[in-house]
DNA sequence: GCCCAAGTTGACGTTAACGTAAAGTGCAGC
DNA sequence: GCTGCACTTTACGTTAACGTCAACTTGGGC
């Protein structure tokens, strides 16, 4: 409801349009989760802010890891499903051939997953709709006797 | 990995193809699930199967209900959430029109989660494929040297 | 008659994913 | 210097969705 401006307003000559950093409360609003959300979520590592001092400070790409585990939690994943996916699209430097093989392996399955759930979805579309006509069709008794 | 067939097989003259009915171990055989998860579906009201004195008896409709459920696990739906649903489904027969209105409420409700669903599925297919390059790539420089 | 597999009802335990309350720190404005 | 607000840590509580015994009963096969 109130708008308070919270992203700093340097007085130097840059002005970032985004900001380069955002504090525990600001992502917690524009996520629509609370900050207890996002501690618990460093806690179990899936997130690790920079710090001044004691305050936690998040860079653009540790909000994108954040959107990123709500876009699993939406699709049903559990956090540390998740924590998977995120390591798939970060892999680190020391890829050997058998760890290459295990990712490749673990993308097929998640890709197999997200299809089957694709089916899910179109299958469940249809069935609304059903529903809707159904509930349209009684409406329409209803107004015409 | 046995094929015990469970089935009854009856000795009178109707054979049904797709039997009437099905034991509680036959359904968690056939949908992967333990008879625990079952029993607890009927404890809150999930499921109501009919009875032979003590024993559970599961009617293809009981068992139709039950894919729903796990249907609605696969994308995440909790089982609040999937007795929602299935509710959509087999609206009571007292439907006047404020509870219509309501029942159109959900619908597109639950609508509009799918289709949030359907872009979150397609944003990761294609990250999935982008890590997949990534990878195939990093093999072939391993292959090259 | 005995056994065994599959069924039953409790009852308590467990895990994930946070909620919530308590008690303190840091700083911007008056 | 005080207030207030946003942040911090610590710790215990809670809910959903089962798992895991334990202690029966029941029907079919030998």
């Amino acid at each position: 409801m109130k708008q308070p401006n919270r992203t700093p307003e340097r007085a130097d000559g840059r002005e970032p349009r985004e900001p380069r950093e955002y504090s525990i409360g600001e992502l917690a609003r524009e996520l629509d989760i609370t900050t207890r959300t996002i501690r618990f979520y460093e806690d179990i590592g899936l997130l690790t802010p920079a710090r001044r001092g004691q305050t936690r400070i998040y860079s653009p790409a540790d909000r994108v890891r954040l959107k990123l585990i709500l876009r699993g939690k939406r699709l049903g994943l559990s956090l540390a499903e998740s924590r998977e996916l995120i390591d798939l699209y970060n892999p680190g430097t020391d890829n050997n051939q058998t760890q290459l093989r295990a990712l490749l392996g673990k993308i097929h399955e998640k890709r197999s997953l997200l299809e089957q759930q694709l089916l899910d979805i179109r299958v469940m579309q249809q069935e609304l709709d059903e529903a809707e006509q159904r509930c349209l069709n009684a409406m329409q008794k209803i107004h015409n006797k």
